[in-house]
DNA sequence: TAGGTTATGGACCAATCCGTCCATAACAGT
DNA sequence: ACTGTTATGGACGGATTGGTCCATAACCTA
């Protein structure tokens, strides 16, 4: 019964984070968003509210997308699990996307300034480490890792690694894909 | 047989490092720089030049301070090489040297969009890495470290958790002493 | 003490910032 | 077709942006 909207919420969404991806929170303007969306000023504010809300909005949901991604490149069955590990190790290392990732961006921007960010960031670290620590649980199970280490510190160590490996990437960084095979080798078999 | 000035230019290049630290470089005014130091803005662009400049200048800076720091942490003889490595590595994770952040704060905001920054960034790195290098083969000579394995393929490791741990800090994550440990523990005998 | 040179700090500028507001448009239901 | 409700997009505002400019100040040398 009334007006209905003429964009699509996931489409701008998603340019929207395209853009705090390339410029960051602080480098990007409204007018910047309004740019990349073809919204006016009245639809953003009407249906987003202001930049700041819009920026927790793109960063909560790309957090989510992240650890479901990340969550379907480790799931299978124990025979594969040590396969899915280094795979999505070597996949982070190739960093196909030079923007490095927006989880990490948007961190080192605002965390320490907004408590939103920070929460929100903490929580998708914390969902990453449990992944890797059930992976790493997994393959322990098939004895591709010594099973009397301790999962939780191991996966603590890939997710630093992970991190380091991106923000190394952002700095042109090259031989990425060795640290990630170091990092494999590593591990107690 | 001119005017003298009137600030000491290390003093106030510390104020605006902590300045950009703080909010970034797109996050940050140059009335807020000029607040940080209390110069006024003839005197900072007569001496600096632009707020890309001054960025650059205290960027580089830091790189080069942060460097030098290491390497005196990590020299030594071979007997306590290894130590030295823990010793660093805790350290980080301890967060008590907060210097490295701005080289990762700076590198993530603008790698990518600026040249200059990202060259620094790089060189810094590389710098980091083969200092990790020579400490890791002074271990392996004394025997804490296996002697067939690469070094230098270990240290790109061990910098990559040393950044990542500074990343996950940063969020908020707790437990990095154990990451430290872990990457320690992890390193073949 | 007078003159030459640079430092200083704030006035000033055009451009841009974020956000509000409003006249108009486009629909759903009656 | 009329009405009620929301969407739209741009005009508009005050504040802030990065940067220039200049009258004045402060020093050194002669």
């Amino acid at each position: 019964m009334a007006r209905p909207r003429k964009f699509d919420e996931v489409t701008v969404l998603r340019a929207v984070r395209d853009q705090f991806w390339s410029t960051g929170y602080a480098g990007t303007s409204v007018d910047d968003v309004l740019a990349a969306t073809g919204l006016g000023k009245g639809s953003l504010y009407g249906a987003f509210g202001d930049k700041h809300q819009l920026f927790v909005r793109v960063f909560d949901g790309y957090c989510t997308e992240v650890v479901d991604q990340v969550r379907k490149s480790l799931e299978g069955p124990d025979s594969t699990a040590f396969e899915r590990l280094r795979a999505h190790v070597v996949a982070v290392a190739a960093g196909s996307d030079l923007r490095g990732c927006l989880l990490a961006k948007g961190t080192t921007e605002l965390a320490g300034q907004d408590a939103d960010v920070t929460t929100r960031a903490r929580r998708a670290f914390e969902e990453l480490e449990d992944l890797l620590t059930r992976c790493v649980t997994q393959a322990q199970r098939h004895g591709d890792i010594a099973p009397d280490a301790d999962p939780r510190a191991l996966a603590g160590l890939l997710l630093a690694v992970l991190r380091g490996i991106e923000a190394l990437g952002k700095a042109g960084k090259t031989s990425l894909h060795e640290i990630a095979e170091t990092a494999l080798a590593v591990l107690p078999r």
